[in-house]
Order: C-alpha cells, then sequence, then structure tokens
RNA sequence: GCCCCCAUCGUCUAGGGGUUAGGACACAGGAUUUUCGAUCCUGCAACAGGGGUUCGAAUCCCCUUGGGGGUGCCA
C-alpha cells in the first residue's frame, strides 16, 4: 500500500473556523490511523488579504488541539517551504509549462472588462457571461492577439494573468470517498486563473501543484471545493500527474441552518438567535476542554457506527475508530448542548491527578493553594462529576478550602427549621467525641441524634450541609464532611447556630 | 439563471428491500426518604412530498419541494 499523506491546508484568515478545526482533525485522525504524515501548508497566496499574525494564531490553534502537524512551518520537511507565498517560483515554472505546451494562455483583460462581460454588457458577449470556450477568442489574451501583440505588451510591462485553457467538450468524472461518483461537464467550466497579475498563484494551480510536489495521496477538504475539482482534475491531467484521492466533508451549520459566520461577541451567551461562534478560540475562552471540543466536532459528520453506539471519545480512541467510508454526506448543525453535555463527561472521566494539573492556575489565583495534593484530590473526587466546566470547581467547591460566608437563602428558608439549631450543637457534641472522623462514623452519630428526638435523618442532614458550605447542593454529606474535617465542621456549625437564625429574623 | 451536493426525532445520528425505525443531546416525568446542578429509570419525538420498481420500500429509480455549495485576478 502506498504510503499516506495528508495535509491540512488553511488560508490564514485571522481566526480558525470550527469547520476548519474539523477539516484539519480528520486529516490529523486519518494519517495516524493510517501510520501516515500529517502536513500542515499554508496557503497565503492572496495578498490583498493578508491578515498580520493569522499564521502565528492558526498555528497556536492546532498545537493547542494537539494537531500537531509531522511536517509544516514548524517541522523540518523534505518537501517545504509550507507557505505556498514563498513558492512562486515553483508555480511560474509549471504554469510556464501549461503555456508551451498551449494549455494556459496570458491575458490582459482589464477587471471592468471582465465585469462587463460578466453582466453581458460586452456587444460580442452575448454568448456568454463567463471566461470560457465560448468568448476567450473574443476577450483580451495571447490566444486572440497576434503573437507580436502579445511579445509586446509582455515586454511594456503590461498586467497579465494566466488562464487555464478549459477545453470544450470533456466529462470529468470525480470518484469521491464520501460522496461517490460525480460527473462534470467542462462546458460550464472557465478558464481558470492560475496565476494572478500580482504573481501570485490562485488556489487551483498551487494545490494541484504543491499536493503532487508533496506527495499528498488524500485530500480531504470541504465540500466547497467540489465545484472546482474538475479544474484540478484537468490540471493534474495536463501535467501527467496521478491524481490523489479526494474526500470532500459536509459543511458545518449554525443552528438555524445558515452558514457560520464570524462577529463581533465577547461571549458565547451574546450570540443572537440560533448563531454560534465559528472561531475556534471562543470555545477555548469560554472554557470548554480541548478533548469535548474535538470529541463534538469528530461527531459531526462522523460516526463509528454499525452497533457502536460510543458517544465520548478520547483522541486515541477516535484515531482508533476513524475512518473516511463513515463520514456522512449532509451538512450538519453545530450543537452547543452536545458540547456542553461532552465536556462534563470528559471532566467526570479525567484522572484526578491530571484535573488537579487544570486546576492548579486557578488555585492559585484564589489564594486556594496551600492545600495538600491528597487533599484536592480527595475534594475533586467529591466534585469532578458535577463539573460542566472546569471553573465550576471554584464555585461548586470554595468551602472546601474557606468558610462559607453566605448561606443560600432559599435552601435556609425551607431547610432551617426552629429545632435546627439545637439538632446542631448536639450533632457538634456527638461528632466531637468521635475518634475516627470517617464518612460512617459520622453517619452513624447523625442517625443517632435523629432517633433521640425522634426525626428523619434529613432534619439535620440538610441545615448540616447549608451550615458547613452555604448550599442547599453538593455531595454526598458524610464524604463532604469526612473531607472537611472535624474541625472545620464543628466550627462552621457553632458559627452557623449563631449567625443563621439572625438572618432568618430579616 | 446555470452547474454540483444534500434530505431519518428540535439537534447529532444508526439502519442501505421484510425492524415495535435503534442510540445520544435537549426536553418532560419518576426514583434515590441525603439534597442536587450528581446518578439511575421512563416518556416525548423522525423516514420532506409525489410517482414508479417490487409480494414487500425509510432503504432502489425518477420528479417535485426544501436546504446548501460553486459560478472571483478569495481561499
Amino acid at each position: 500500500m502506498a504510503s499516506v499523506r495528508v495535509r491540512f491546508a488553511p488560508s490564514p484568515t485571522g481566526f480558525v473556523h470550527i469547520g476548519s478545526l474539523r477539516t484539519a482533525l480528520y486529516n490529523y485522525l486519518f494519517a495516524r490511523r493510517n501510520n501516515g504524515v500529517f502536513v500542515l501548508r499554508i496557503e497565503d497566496t492572496d495578498r490583498t488579504r493578508y491578515v498580520e499574525g493569522a499564521t502565528e494564531n492558526l498555528i497556536r490553534v492546532l498545537n493547542w488541539a494537539g494537531l500537531v502537524p509531522d511536517e509544516g512551518p514548524e517541522q523540518e520537511g523534505p518537501y517545504g517551504p509550507y507557505f505556498q507565498s514563498q513558492r512562486t517560483e515553483i508555480y511560474h515554472r509549471y504554469a510556464q509549462e501549461l503555456i508551451e505546451s498551449g494549455r494556459a494562455y496570458y491575458a490582459f483583460d482589464t477587471p471592468e472588462e471582465l465585469e462587463s462581460m460578466r453582466s453581458g454588457k460586452l456587444p460580442q458577449s452575448a454568448s456568454s457571461t463567463r471566461y470560457n470556450f465560448l468568448i476567450r477568442d473574443s476577450m483580451c489574451n495571447s490566444l486572440s492577439l497576434s503573437h507580436r501583440d502579445v511579445e509586446r505588451m509582455l515586454a511594456d510591462g503590461m498586467p497579465y494573468v494566466v488562464r487555464l485553457k478549459m477545453p470544450a467538450d470533456r466529462i470529468f468524472n470525480v470518484e469521491d470517498i464520501i460522496r461517490g461518483h460525480v460527473e462534470f461537464d467542462s462546458k460550464e467550466i472557465d478558464d481558470q486563473v492560475l496565476i494572478k497579475s500580482d504573481g501570485y498563484p490562485t488556489y487551483h494551480l498551487a494545490n494541484v501543484v504543491d499536493d503532487h510536489l508533496m506527495q499528498i495521496s488524500h485530500v480531504i477538504r470541504g465540500e466547497e471545493w467540489l465545484s472546482s475539482v474538475p479544474k484540478h482534475l484537468y490540471l493534474y491531467e495536463c501535467f501527467s500527474w496521478q491524481a490523489p484521492k479526494m474526500a470532500h466533508l459536509p459543511l458545518i451549520f449554525n443552528p438555524d441552518g445558515t452558514k457560520m459566520s464570524k462577529r463581533d461577541i465577547t461571549s458565547l451567551a451574546d450570540l443572537p438567535e440560533g448563531k454560534v461562534d465559528p472561531d475556534v478560540e471562543s470555545y477555548i475562552r469560554a472554557g470548554f476542554e480541548r478533548d469535548a471540543i474535538l470529541n463534538a466536532i469528530a461527531l459531526l459528520g462522523w460516526n463509528p457506527g454499525d452497533g457502536h453506539e460510543q458517544e465520548v471519545f478520547s483522541v486515541t480512541e477516535l484515531i482508533e475508530s476513524f475512518g473516511l467510508e463513515r463520514v456522512n454526506k449532509s451538512a450538519a448543525i453545530f450543537d452547543l448542548q452536545k458540547l456542553r453535555w461532552l465536556n462534563k463527561e470528559h471532566l467526570g472521566r479525567m484522572d484526578e491527578g491530571d484535573l488537579l494539573e487544570r486546576l492548579k492556575p486557578g488555585l492559585a489565583i484564589k489564594g486556594w493553594d496551600r492545600f495538600s495534593d491528597d487533599y484536592y484530590t480527595r475534594v475533586i473526587g467529591l466534585l469532578k462529576s458535577r463539573l460542566s466546566f472546569v471553573n465550576d470547581f471554584f464555585e461548586y467547591g470554595a468551602y472546601f478550602f474557606q468558610d462559607p460566608s453566605e448561606y443560600e437563602e432559599k435552601g435556609l428558608k425551607k431547610r432551617w427549621k426552629a429545632q435546627s439549631a439545637n439538632l446542631m450543637l448536639e450533632f457538634c457534641q456527638e461528632i466531637d467525641k468521635l475518634k475516627s472522623f470517617n464518612a460512617g462514623a459520622i453517619e452513624e452519630a447523625l442517625r443517632q441524634v435523629a432517633e433521640r428526638h425522634d426525626v428523619g435523618g434529613g432534619q439535620i442532614i440538610h441545615p448540616v450541609r447549608l451550615a458547613v458550605s452555604g448550599f442547599s447542593v453538593g455531595p454526598g454529606l458524610f464524604d463532604l464532611l469526612e473531607v472537611l474535617g472535624k474541625e472545620r465542621v464543628i466550627k462552621r456549625l457553632k458559627k452557623a447556630v449563631e449567625v443563621i437564625p439572625a438572618l432568618l429574623q430579616q
């Protein structure tokens, strides 16, 4: 089997689109699954849209996602440079070859003339509104002009582009891995510009030349490229090169079915109804886990199928089960709810030590960094299944690091009864006597007090939770108390008995 | 306009001639007499429409409708 080499070939526009990340992910997964090579190539041939820092940003996001290329701007590779803007001589060489063999030609038409042609205003252009076989002879190019005129115009430095001379009577057959057989009639295809007047190539020329030179075996990219495949196929043919296999991925949409587009918002909550943010970094900033994001987008258009109903995947598991054959044809809507759920699942499954590492910066900021790793681990054990986001830890678990400063009002009203204070005090006395302050012993003590007063356990459990944590919800009480430790529990219970009745008076 | 792609619960999807059309998110209800945002259980909910082909179509074919992409000296 020929070796697998795939590429992710984004143009640096300033931010990484969620759809681009998925394309990168699928390329990466495919490469890893097939012991192949994952190449990153920067398609920066549009100088008019150059965005400062966009490439650095792109690479940073890819690295964050763990989709680290085997070859690319940051990795040595035998097929560089990996910036198309640094490969212009190469493209010119191949464009020249096409011109010499009569498959491409110089064109001198001005933007204004092209616009007139497209709008059908040019007198001689009634036959077509696109630059193709019907009209090329009446335009200003090396096909319609005399050889001498062309030489002179070139010598005079007249701006020109190089266009591909698309044959009029061909059917191009595409065998797409995802879509199957697709046919295109060359009559529908115009004479694509290959080299722009600024000397840079268009995507079409550059991607064919580079994919060939870089020995790309499979082109995995978005569906928006499907209709330009015949142009690419024709170029491969002109050069007598073998075209790589192709797989065109379905698009990803907003919840309302519209295209995802960048807008200026400061948080995901500010998104207009039915919209979602296309910028990957927004999700990173919002606190989503890398694995959850990757898991979510992997599932947009792909599934393990056939009896496999797994939803939560690590990247390793994705690599093991990924295959292009199971990629869907139809576009998918990006679902924030599912992302949230996946984030929670990933957090819940995370190793406690790993979670602690994620938490450490936040703990430091909060000033809660003077506890032992063992203590943190126990707290994480109690809390991790309840976290939707890492940062929920600091809210849900605050009382493990500092005394509660207030008590949840609704909980107080519901749970704190007239006899609560007395029960608390008696419970204090009981646990004070305990030699081993563990969940089992604590529960036994509490049940005893409840029995003595002929009340249900809940009559003590709920007020204690409130007193000790300030919250009406949380982990199982006895585990919680054990982790907190006798001293702090008693201190907080006593304080609550003093403070709460007054609060309830108000 | 023209070309191309797509079409199963609200969403992501399984299923590719015979299924009570399965799962997941979301939503709703219940359980857990230790709460809940945790956990478990249950429920709600779909084959876009019309023609064929066939003993039998969600599945195959055609048309319509709807959605999307392309039609650039953008990628």
